[in-house]
Parts: C-alpha cells; structure tokens; sequence
DNA sequence: GCAAAAGTTGACGCGAACGTAAAGCAAAAC
DNA sequence: GTTTTGCTTTACGTTCGCGTCAACTTTTGC
C-alpha cells in the first residue's frame, strides 16, 4: 500500500507519515526509493491515531507500540515496557473515572441551559 | 487566595494562571497591582486542567466554560454555546468508548508480556 | 521518448502552551 | 530605612506536531 492510499484510508497528510517515520513509530519497507506500507504498518498507525485522541503524546505512544508488537528482545527492555504501559494504563483508568463524571455533569449543564435558553425565547 | 497559593493548590506555575487570563479563561480581582482568587476562579481552573486531560484546546475549554458560568446573556451566544457543548460531548462519550475497549486490550497485552518476561527469566 | 504525476529529502515556518530572563514596583521584615 | 520578598509586565525562547515550500528523482500515461 503506498503512502497515499495510506493518507486516504487514515485521513492523514504524508507529512505525517513521514514524521511519525522519523520518530521510529512506524517502519515501512521500501521499494527503491518509495515507502510501502502492509498490515503492521497499518494496526500501527491505527493505534497511534488512538493514542493522540486520548492526549498521549507521540513518545507515550512509541513505549506503549513496544508493547504491542515488540522489536527488542532485551529482557530489561521488556521490564520497562511493561512497567511504562502500567503507567499509561493507570492514566487510561483515571482519565476514564473522570470523563463518567464530567460526561454527567456536562449533560445536565447542556440540559439547563436549554431549558433557560426556551425561558429566554418565550418571555 | 494569592497567585502563589493557587500554584501550590494545583500544582501550575504562574506563568501558566497569567497566559489562561491572557486567553480569557479567568479573571482574578485585582488588589492594586496584584491578582486574587476566588471559589470561582478555583473552579473554574478545575475545570480547565480537567479538560486538559481529556485532550482539549484551551479554546474549547473556554466555550465550555461558557456553559458553566455564563458570562454572555445574549441568545444567540448562548445557543452557540450550547451547540459547541453539544460537539464536546459527543467527543467525550465517544472517548469513553474507545476508552473502555482499548484500556481492556492494554490489560491483556500486559498480561501477555508479564508472562512472557516471567518465561524468558526461568528458561 | 517525454511530459506529467507521485514520491523523496531537506529546510524553514507556525500555532499552541507555556518557560525563562530582564526590569520594575510595592509591601514587609529586620 | 533599606533590603528582601513577592508580584508585576514585557518580551524573546522552546517543544510538539505537523504545514509548506523547494529542489530532485522515479514512475507512469500516452
């Protein structure tokens, strides 16, 4: 799959492929000169797109890819994976915890101001 | 409540309580020179740091805070508020999902890689 | 075979969200 | 009474996550 098809299906610029590149988040193979993007590539950049919706930052989520399909067999490597994807984990639970609440509250903030918002426009 | 006593209370800096003013998100009183902060600006920088961490710009943010101590009595700014919660809610209940699903595959992976390291130390 | 389209590598630019250093004022401590 | 402490404004600097040229190669359509 070539970068643009890659773009269209993910809705990304090829900027962005090519800098997600550079900072080692995804590896495409190349043909020549050119990038060419398979499955991996793909469940990779899924996830990393993920990731920055839940306020990761592009270095949490390079850990955290580790993770997920690991390159390093280095068994202290794999320790610190571990204990940085608990870290994301327990940010993931925390942030969950508050977004039921604030989810909550804000329903019924949006449901009394349209409730003020008909008062208004009646009276 | 001084600049320095919010700082401590939420752990910002007062570069960080000047450039959310400077952005309109609060606005302590004035003694002479020097800022002061109330119940309201507390909650309100509750608020701020809580939509940080769920991914916000400081822009939504601050549509946001609209809603919950309007300022504007205009409809139509109202109306306009109420849309733009409208769109933060649906963000926010759409991360809790992503949430749910991917904190569940996070606990596996884990799991998966728990084991695995436990399986490289004995053998 | 040659132009156009698609891809490549720099390199500089930019907005967001602050950090940080400089210079000054003002109340408070000694 | 002056030195310290705490706050102020002004302004330039920095990092992150890309956008946007520019200049070049490579592949594709006709």
């Amino acid at each position: 799959m070539t970068i643009r098809q890659m773009c269209e299906l993910f809705d990304v610029t090829p900027r962005t492929l090519r800098f997600y590149e550079s900072r080692e988040l995804i590896s495409p193979e190349r043909r020549g000169q050119h990038r060419l993007y398979n499955r991996r590539d793909r469940a990779r950049l899924k996830l990393i797109l993920q990731g920055k919706r839940f306020g990761f930052s592009l270095e949490d989520i390079r850990q955290l890819l580790e993770l997920y399909d690991p390159r390093e067999n280095n068994v202290t490597q794999i320790a610190a994976t571990i204990e940085a994807s608990r870290q994301r984990l327990a940010d993931m639970t925390r942030q969950q915890e508050e977004l039921t609440v604030a989810i909550d509250e804000l329903r019924q903030r949006i449901g009394n101001a349209e409730r003020m918002l008909e008062d208004r426009r009646r009276g």
